[in-house]
DNA sequence: AAGTGGTCTAGACCACTCC
DNA sequence: GAGTGGTCTAGACCACTTC
């Protein structure tokens, strides 16, 4: 504990980077490895601050710019917590459909099974093409009205405790599914937009006509070092497509 | 200059709201009057502080913030700066086409007079709908191959400059030319994605299928204060469209 | 060399949450 | 009431840009 200035193991990486930035990765570092959980409050900025022998000002910055960054959340008079994740529902951001207010969207799953990886999914998860995978095949809708199809690669055995359930256990949202039954917390991900063609199956169950142009959303879902868990491909109508960005 | 605590003219709004509030928004409602330009710095971070009688640290928090909003922009050693708009070629982010990299996009305007305002163009502009205009039609082009159509309205008299002038004059990029031929500073915009079908005009400009599906943008370009200077809506093929966006 | 923003420290007091 | 984050101050020293 409060270890001598310039020579504490945390202090790794080229020294002529400024504290703060050395002590971001840390602190990063640590919420990465788990050792804090979104339940429980990390040690207070004045604990901290003399943990790591640094002014408060110094350990209020590196906490603020992680706040800033996504990783943490404050709540005053509470305490600093990992932020969890809750983007789940964040596809619906792309679209317009129904009453963005109008309660929470639901979810119906349609096949869940082993499958073998296919290549695009087995790149983004860095793992060989082939490799077993457990596999979900999901509707998503609002007010009775499907608005996205979903196809989900989870690899295994990582998720092989979600595979053994029924179905209906997982409830309309994936990710506190993921937390609970395999202890995976995700906490970023990239997702990539294009515009495709409906085939005959994907016109049945959005019902739409074949060949009407879809918008394509690919996610790769990542936990809080990096590493990929999830990929999934998304599909709804283009017709309900809206998307509205603010540039400065 | 120097006023004492509690009685200056800046220290508006709630009193109950943190001095650094207070300070950000009189410091923006200054920027948005165009008492700086982006060519000189404003004062040292010093003469600031002395001069609103707060501490040199709330000062930088302050200006940190509306860097943080896209308001300024610091360089170290020489000063602070008021941020010049740069998104003219931003449309490119959503599409694919050639090497990113490769050299700035083209632009060739087809038409240019002066028209009534659209409906969908005259209320983002907050005027009415009939109001004369300057309309510009634009085709954008990378390595000669057409990539996006735009239909852009300028509200008159702001922008009768740029009418008598020859479109050859006006460059490929548009913010420039409204700053130096009619002291207009684009400073934000709000842009709003949806898709659309290609008709006869636009196949033939695009090189595309007619009926073919196509990116819409519809962008609302504002000064400083908020004040809507410009409406586009800008087409490019949806086949050409890609975009990422990370998520925490 | 002078002036700017960048980093870091040390401490006071306040507002809020939780028990 | 105890403990947390939020605000604000005051000052030192460093790195960089400009002339």
């Amino acid at each position: 504990m409060c270890p001598a200035p310039g020579s504490a193991a945390w202090e790794a990486g080229d020294p002529r980077l400024p504290l703060h930035s050395r002590l971001r990765d840390a602190v990063s570092a640590r919420i990465a490895s788990g050792e804090w959980t979104p339940e429980r409050p990390l040690p207070a900025e004045t604990a901290l601050a003399e943990h790591y022998g640094v002014a408060l000002g110094t350990m209020r910055r590196v906490l603020g710019d992680l706040v800033d960054q996504g990783l943490l959340e404050r709540k005053q008079g509470a305490g600093t917590f990992v932020r969890r994740a809750q983007f789940d529902a964040s596809l619906f951001r792309f679209f317009r459909y129904g009453d963005p207010e109008a309660g929470a969207p639901e979810s119906r799953i349609l096949t869940a099974r082993h499958a073998a990886l296919p290549p695009e999914a087995a790149q983004p998860l860095g793992v060989g093409g082939g490799s077993e995978a457990l596999f979900l095949h999901r509707l998503r809708l609002r007010e009775g009205q499907p608005l996205l199809v979903e196809d989900i690669w989870l690899p295994l055995p990582r998720f092989a405790a979600l595979g053994e359930m029924p179905s209906d256990d997982l409830g309309d949202l994936l990710y506190p599914a993921y937390e609970r039954h395999c202890g995976v917390v995700v906490a970023s991900a990239e997702e990539v937009l294009t515009i495709g063609a409906a085939d005959a199956a994907e016109a049945r169950v959005l019902h739409c006509g074949q060949g009407e142009p879809l918008v394509v959303v690919e996610r790769t879902a990542r936990t809080h070092d990096g590493t990929p868990v999830e990929w999934r491909r998304s599909r709804g109508r283009a017709a309900d497509f809206r998307y509205r960005i603010d540039i400065r």
